[in-house]
DNA sequence: GCCGTTGTTGCAACTCATTGCAGCAAGCGG
DNA sequence: CCGCTTGCTGCAATGAGTTGCAACAACGGC
């Protein structure tokens, strides 16, 4: 799973937690301005590790904020989306799913039997990303992918 | 859409149409019912090739019977999936996204940039559904198989 | 042809997500 | 510190899809 030699992944590294501050001045430079909501829904962000769902965003903002409006998480996702710092792509249901740094750039897998998920790393998506690279010309956006089948223990 | 006169790709072959009618022995055989609502949508689908939407699918039913409502239309085609006779992903935007018989079997392509559509034919699919299987024993489903990204013209 | 079993329907309520719009306020210039 | 511009928020309405439940009706049996 970890490639050899790369450090545990511990909760806040220093680079991680630069890459959370830098949002306030990423989104100065672009015109656009840094609101409570904003921050506070960054704030949850940054507690997060892998994927989490616009609903479950939401419900941990609420939790700061209970006067917390949906609409406006949602359209800060897609500015954060714009920014690069979250991806998104939908579950097995279609539902939203929103990958956060540093681990955005990964697909999943979903056993329509059982429920469980893997995530398709980089690495193991690069025969996917080069096959429809090579056919199409087509640049798949991994962080969107996700794959629903039978897993090998419910076959 | 399509100049009058011109035969559209050829609207039921034989062995669709003995398809679409074995739909009722095959609920009976299971001890399901062929009900009125049922067979409305089963009429609808066996005119449809390719791909709809579920809000399509009501829209259409609607068409015949004002009275149609949605939930027995989901609640149908789960049923139908079941069966295999219909089978459903979800698009760019999570979606749903029915496939109908004959063309069941193919997954999808989608660009970001400029809303194309392709289609990810079995054939083509071979390599992603061949390199799961490979790596983890995974029988993907492709007719799930959804994938954005940026197309060849769109880069 | 009527009856009973049980799968289905219709409906209402609910979840997740999106959109239009009017009022609000972040942040710049003075 | 103040005012202005314009990006943002809150809200209400809308659309897609799901679920629980009571009433209904297919259809096999008598």
């Amino acid at each position: 799973m970890q490639p050899d030699g790369s450090p545990p992944r511990s909760e806040s590294r220093a680079d991680d937690v630069a890459a959370w501050e830098s949002v306030r001045d990423r989104l100065r430079a672009r015109g656009l301005r840094w609101t409570p909501q904003r921050r506070a829904l960054v704030a949850v962000l940054s507690q997060t590790r892998g994927h989490v769902t616009g609903a479950d965003l939401i419900e941990r903002c609420r939790e700061q904020d209970p006067s917390t409006i949906p609409s406006t998480v949602y359209r800060t996702l897609d500015v954060l989306e714009d920014l690069g710092i979250v991806r998104h792509g939908h579950g097995p249901d279609g539902r939203e799913e929103y990958h956060v740094l540093p681990d955005a750039e990964h697909g999943h897998l979903h056993c329509r039997a059982c429920g469980a998920a893997w995530e398709i790393t980089k690495d193991e998506g690069a025969t996917i990303v080069a096959s429809l690279e090579a056919a199409r010309g087509f640049a798949v956006d991994l962080s969107h992918v996700t794959i629903v089948g039978r897993c090998r223990s419910c076959r």
